[in-house]
Formats: structure tokens, sequence, C-alpha cells
DNA sequence: GGGCGATACATAAGAGAATTATGTATATAA
DNA sequence: TTATATACATAATTCTCTTATGTATCGCCC
């Protein structure tokens, strides 16, 4: 098992869901071992998702109708992919706009230039 | 008693000390009635400060030798004004950056274009 | 052939940081 | 005179994540 260590994992709070529908937008089908990676790999090493936090907040998705699944048999190993629904294809764009208002926001608040 | 509404309550989680500290850095003493006040009027009315965490908030950064205080009487109010301590200027600093990280990360992530 | 690291899922206990609610009190403007 | 703004504070609750734990397969290397 991995033990992931976050950059600042106090600012990421809040951004998990954000980040899973925007990975399963961007990707199609995908599971949650390979969302990980991705998600490292986008971010160069810096956010690591940990399973505790990665699988409950999928099944959230998925109980509120933004993710749908797909349970295959790799081998002998259960796979269960994920794919973003219409309903979660809206909220990530819906989302994306609230971080990139809060990213000005917090930019005037602490007087910092953003590239 | 003012009930804030922010606008992204989730995003904001784990900014509110690095926030305190640019404020009270930027702008000298100051108390906290003054701070929410500050905030709001830089965040054009986006964060609004719950006493609830400010006071907390305070407190801790003043347990911890960010913040330093002093107590003065206007009229037959208590006014407890803040500064910014030798130690709290550094930690400003580095917030700040670790908070520009997070951004570029995010930023790449998302795949969104930071203006 | 046996052990270790990577793959792959999942849940439960605990921590941390905020919201919401509540309490107290003064100043001011309508 | 009464509502709103000013001004502090703490407690109960909620939410989200970390840390810990559990189970099991796959593939490589020695």
């Amino acid at each position: 098992m991995y033990r992931p260590i976050m950059h600042s994992p106090e600012l990421l709070k809040g951004t998990l869901q954000t980040i899973l529908l925007k990975v399963l937008q961007g990707n199609g089908k995908m599971y949650g071992y390979e969302i990980t990676q991705k998600v490292k790999e986008l971010s160069v090493g810096r956010i690591l998702l940990t399973e505790g936090a990665l699988y409950p907040a999928l099944h959230k998705l998925e109980a509120d109708g933004l993710l749908q699944t797909e349970t295959v048999l790799i081998g002998k190993r259960v796979r269960k992919y994920y794919t973003i629904t219409v309903t979660g294809k809206s909220l990530v764009k819906e989302r994306i706009m609230e971080f990139k208002d809060f990213i000005k926001t917090m930019s005037a608040v602490l007087q910092v230039q953003i590239v």
C-alpha cells in the first residue's frame, strides 16, 4: 500500500471532487487506481490521492448520479470502471468556474501575481 | 450578528491563516472585526469571515507566536489589536509560496488557463 | 518457490478546520 | 425604541480528509 505525502494537504480540501470529475471527463472510462496515477502524473507527483479519500469520494459521486460504474473482471481481479454522466459534465464546468473565481479572489486578497 | 455566505466555502478551507497573516502584514495593527471588513473589501464581498472561524484562528496564531496582541478600551468597549511578529512574517512568505504552487499544480490537473 | 512491491478494491477510527448556533454587550441611526 | 452595526467569545456539530486496517491478485527477481 502506498503512503502519499501531499505538498499542501490543507489547500487540497474541497478540490477532490472537481479533480475526479475533470480527469474522468478528459480520459473517458477509468478505474480508481488508474485515476490516482493520472493525477500523480498531471500534478508532477504533487497530488497523491489516498485510497481513504478516493474510494468514498467516487462512491459519493456515483450515488449523486455524477458518475456511473461498470465492473469488469481482469483475470481474477475486480476492476471498477467509472464514467462521467451528463449531470457530472455540467457540474464539472461549474466547479471549474468556481475554482477560477476562487483563484482570482484569493490573488486579490493575498495580493499575489498569478503568472 | 452577521451571517456570512461565502462563494465557495470548501475551497477556502486551509487559507484562513494565510489570509489573516497577509492582511496583518499589509495593514499593521488591526482588530478582529476590522480584519473581517478588510477581507470583505479586498475580496469584493466574496470572502466573509465568520466569527466562529476568525477568533479561534487568531487565538491559535497568537498561541503559536505568529501574532501578538494589545487590548485597548474604546469607550466602554474592549478592542483587541493584533500585530504580526517576525516569525509570522517569515511564515506568511512561505504560505504564499505554497499557495502559488498549489494554484500552479491545480491548474495543470484541471487544465485551466490562469490569466 | 517465496518474498516483495505494485496493483486493486474497501471501510472504520480519528483529526482538523470550518459552519452554525449561542451568548454577552455597546454604539448609532432611523 | 428598535433594528443594525460593532465587538468579543465559545460550544456543538458537520464535513472532509488522513491514517490505519483488511483482503487479495499479479509479476518480477533471486
